[in-house]
DNA sequence: GTAGTTGCAAAGTGTTTGCAGGCAG
DNA sequence: CTGCCTGCAAACACTTTGCAACTAC
């Protein structure tokens, strides 16, 4: 069993290390289920996971590190359910598509998209990103 | 006061009766408060201005209207920041300024703006809407 | 050894709901 | 008059926090 996850944990382990993070099991508990996947998780389903055979980590553990790794640049957090941030592992450029009667959501790469006609920013502003969703439902 | 605020008043009651609302002086209070200022507000902040003088709606009212509303189509609610949704009154499209530091959000026209370069759509679905949020934060 | 992390339970938000009384049409 | 609306408080769902015990390094 350790041996046969080593090879993960071990680019896991860095990545987190390479960001000043910490290792402990549940952290890296945490990232795994997030990024070997790399699904689009909320809170609660990353609870499940880690939990899945033993219990591993809890809910507060959960959330802080959530929040840490939000703060080390390895996730974003979505906003885009009122009820759940969703938390995401891709850090690189990219939009989403959203389907509303599923809550489906799934990456749209940001080769190639671009946005034509924005209006100036205000002065002394500059744009952090630009987020794009793609609201979209099965056609009736 | 009756008569000061009859035009305004009678324009907002024919807004919420075209789209089979029914009239409680509740209703029109809140609705004056998004309408008259067509500003992006809270739930919470609604109930404040609603109730600025009097006792007007409670919580409750507030909740249970705004929600009336958006499925009326007199109103988004819009899902930017985690902690609560606000409420837009601008029906027409357009996208949104987003100060990360402040809060503060507004308007961007869609008149001339426009996304290229998206991949299809995943076949049987359409798109519903796209939206757009700029965020930005003053420059260091 | 010590600073930082975890788990628990409690507290804190924002939002929704059940129900008795009240009001619009 | 009758069905819909309102207010209250309790219930809810998600997230944060205080603090004692524990663990990474």
């Amino acid at each position: 069993m350790r041996a046969r996850r080593k090879a993960g944990t071990d680019r896991i382990a860095e990545l987190l290390r390479s960001r000043g993070v910490t290792l402990t099991r549940q952290r890296t508990e945490i990232a795994r289920v997030l990024f070997e996947q790399r699904e689009h998780l909320s809170a609660d389903q990353i609870l499940q996971r880690v939990n899945k055979r033993h219990p591993e980590a809890s809910k507060a553990t959960i959330y802080n590190t959530l929040r840490l790794l939000v703060s080390k640049k390895l996730l974003r957090e979505l906003v885009i359910d009122s009820a759940k941030s969703i938390y995401d592992p891709n850090m690189a450029p990219h939009h989403h598509l959203y389907d509303v009667e599923t809550g489906q959501l799934s990456d749209i790469s940001a080769d190639g998209v671009q946005v034509i006609g924005l209006p100036p920013l205000p002065a002394g502003t500059f744009a952090e990103g630009v987020d794009i969703v793609v609201r979209v439902r099965r056609r009736v």
